[in-house]
DNA sequence: TGTACATCAGTGAACGCGCGTTCACTGATGTAC
DNA sequence: TGTACATCAGTGAACGCGCGTTCACTGATGTAC
């Protein structure tokens, strides 16, 4: 316990605003060709500071595209706490991931440039997917031999319809696009037609329209 | 017409050692955090020649990932040169990527690191996916809305599968990726279950394990 | 066949800018008494 | 309430390495005659 402090809101301000900074630049341009010195500048913050912070560019990279990766972990458990349908809950995973795009498309860039599309089963961040994949193929909900290729066809969908909404970010777009989407990706799990496509315009409507996705 | 000549393979040479430089660095980091001197020591090149044959680095991995692409599309062309139905034509297009990943794990990264997944539908090298689901959807033989959200499909499919092979090049996974990712691909676009198994069976066999790849 | 010459890719030393990293100092905030 | 002190994040000048780019020179190959 130290006898004087510093008060935790600066710390945390000039983090944030590094972070912030860390948003915008990489949601423009790879990671690796982003300085410092423009990190710092964007950021309205000294040099040093950066290094108070984040050991390196690569640090904060993975810092931010972590907490983004977090927080729609988050509102997708958080929007999925009642749902029991394996494949209402991909369709509604997938949405949130979607209408997040439209709505905060720098976030969404440079997560998708920072993570890119890592659809392996082990990274912790795809564990939830994972997990909905499994019950689904134990229940026979989805029908395919192993939980890894649905992996690969959820996650690489998601990042790759993400990238698709942020190039024109707007509603009508991400609905359109979720609906499409979620329902070429759930028939591709083996659900029947006239339900994918039933849980995807739900989705699409619930959430990316409904706005599930703001908090 | 000059008087005197420079043998045109002296120069092909170093622009081949240098492109092969590039396809082995770019296979394992991200393209700018190679320098132009790893890739004319790796090349075995005097570092000004580098300049006699690309702008820039970003100049070589962009030829490098045109390169492979056409070589690839090129190889599906001739596949498919006597195959009518689409299905069949996305199944045995997704089969070269998927063993070329297997059989050049080395050229299959760099592709993917370079590329990233760019499933835009008016990006050149995407023409033969468009032109397969154009015709699909005409025929009814795909049931989807419209083209784009089926390019997205098989193009992050294609790029996330071959990433997953290269992480583990052996036919015997390319095989199994190939039929199961194939499978996922042709339900999500409308093909009834038992056709779009047999299609991912025959073109994992014919294709990936039977090296329709190789030339 | 031989000699002089022309071409042009290859060579690598040299240059200098940009950028990552450091560090002595500042200053804002909170604590002691 | 006021004064002295402690803490620690913020600051930005300074350093020096790495890297991209240049360029005068070399040398291999082909042509002229």
């Amino acid at each position: 316990m130290p006898a004087n402090r510093v008060p935790a809101d600066r710390k945390e301000r000039t983090r944030e605003s590094l972070l912030r900074a860390g948003r915008m630049l990489f949601a423009q341009r790879p990671v690796d060709s982003v300085s410092i010195d423009e990190l710092v500048l964007a950021a309205k913050v000294a040099k040093g500071s950066f290094y108070n912070h984040f050991e390196d560019r690569e640090a904060l990279a993975h810092c931010l595209a972590g907490d983004i990766r977090s927080l729609l972990n988050n509102r997708v458990a958080a929007l999925n706490a009642d749902i029991s349908d394996p494949a209402m809950r991909v369709a509604r995973g997938l949405a949130v991931f979607f209408g997040y795009a439209a709505a905060e498309p720098e976030g969404a860039m440079a997560l998708a440039r920072i993570h890119g599309p890592d659809s392996s089963t082990e990274a912790p961040h795809n564990a939830p997917v994972v997990d909905d994949l499994g019950r689904g193929i134990a229940s026979g909900r989805f029908r395919i031999p192993t939980a890894e290729a649905g992996v690969i066809l959820v996650v690489s969908i998601g990042m790759a319809g993400l990238m698709r909404i942020v190039r024109e970010p707007s509603l009508t777009v991400a609905v359109s696009i979720t609906q499409q989407l979620v329902m070429l990706t759930l028939r591709g799990l083996g659900v029947p037609d006239d339900e994918a496509m039933q849980c995807a315009s739900q989705a699409a409507d619930a959430v990316v329209r409904g706005g599930g996705v703001l908090n």
